[in-house]
DNA sequence: TAGTGGTCTAGACCACGCA
DNA sequence: GCGTGGTCTAGACCACTAC
């Protein structure tokens, strides 16, 4: 039998942080609100400079706070975006104002800040789908009023696309998808892989991620009504800032 | 105009992380290997003990490495299980080992390692969609391989359920769907909601999970063929043990 | 200019693992 | 018992923000 040991003290540095959470999950602290400094734990608690400082970091790397040089530590925002996948059954008279977090629905218009177009050759799984590492390749970085939010880089095998306007920065009304279809590769069936995890430092610059967000990893292909695979899409999203959102029926 | 300035050289701990992480993106270091120690960082930089662990910490937080006392820091290994959300198309002739992410496609079967069942009083975001606060709740936690790996809450309206096998720990053969089929409500539209963030402590916990591992958190609505909803359920994941799946038609 | 967070040093004691 | 990571102190200098 074990003897019921007493229950270790948490260290200090998580009690004060667990006090902090704790005003910010039940509401106390707000969005925006700035949180006590170093400083100001140093002298409440007593306690040594970087013992106040692990304190924060721990908050920070919940993504619950972020730190601004010169001025404190704020709590931090979480406002977002929703985003479709499979709708189909999503219009009717249910899902309407029904959903269960918060989210801007109001259709805030994306930007694109940035576009590189390239013939390259695949990773293996991407060519593996594709039926061959020849493919070009479109890179784009989306904004919402002002941020960056997402990373995208689609794929496309390259004997079916050369020479097209998908491979062009402009690729003209309807985008890719239409430029499919008139090539007789309408896209009909879309698998997404959809994972989680901590961000790459180039990915931390690119979408300007504070410490503590995760990335959403969105790998899409896109299959003719044949099943031919005719695109490679995928999506780094800021964590913070999107609902996905997928209707289905048993 | 913007004088070009010198770019900042980036402190030691990241130079020294970046070096790292290197050494695992590119495969130098393999799942399980053990990264130098906090002495060997000191003694090969000639750095001071803290700024060895703060290197090691930014991995750490990444998700790319575990410390384990006494012992050392260890690269950590990202063999993820296949969600499936609506696969109704997934079994034709498209979508057979042509996935874009590993994972482990054998079976491996679940256990529940906890069921806590009672009657609640909704949250506000499920009381608006279930059509009010009075619902039973069934909350379980799964593992795999003796790990756990998921924390489910499902929740459903009281007036329905009540006095069913829904509320007791054996909901008898086929579960809860097979359940609320018998009472005329058998599930026919689902919507799945998912975000991604850090863990909160409890989850931590109840999930064992190392720092830097975000969890995958979804809410899902079952409604009837009518579109009354019968069930919303919480899942949260273990990140790093999951790729999710959707497919679906344009 | 005063206050903030960012980086770094040089110590200390502890709990834990592994041999 | 020795080496490991976990916690903590008491300093230092810097870059940046806000006033």
């Amino acid at each position: 039998m074990q003897q019921s040991p007493v229950p270790p003290e948490p260290p200090i540095y998580r009690r004060i942080a667990d006090g902090l959470r704790e005003a910010i999950l039940s509401g106390d602290l707000r969005d925006g609100d700035r949180l006590p400094g170093e400083n100001a734990l140093m002298a409440r608690h007593g306690i040594a400079r970087a013992t106040a400082r692990q304190a924060l970091s721990v908050l920070i790397n919940e993504g619950l706070a972020v730190p601004k040089r010169g001025s404190g530590v704020y709590v931090r925002q979480f406002r977002p975006i929703r985003r479709h996948g499979s709708r189909r059954l999503s219009r009717g008279q249910w899902g309407r104002g029904e959903a269960i977090w918060d989210s801007d629905t109001r259709g805030r218009p994306y930007t694109v800040d940035e576009v590189y177009i390239d013939r390259e050759t695949a990773e293996d799984a991407v060519a593996r789908v594709l039926g061959g590492p020849d493919v070009w390749v479109r890179r784009r970085r989306y904004s919402v009023d002002e941020r960056p939010v997402q990373l995208s880089v689609s794929h496309f095998p390259a004997a079916l696309v050369e020479g097209t306007a998908i491979t062009s920065e402009d690729t003209g009304p309807g985008g890719v998808y239409a430029r499919l279809g008139e090539l007789g590769h309408a896209p009909a069936h879309f698998t997404e892989e959809i994972r989680a995890r901590m961000p790459h430092p180039h990915e931390t610059v690119q979408l300007d991620l504070p410490a503590g967000t995760p990335v959403i990893v969105i790998a899409r292909v896109a299959r003719t009504a044949d099943g031919v695979a005719v695109e490679v899409n995928e999506m780094i999203l800021d964590a913070a800032s999107y609902v996905l959102q997928y209707d289905f029926d048993s």
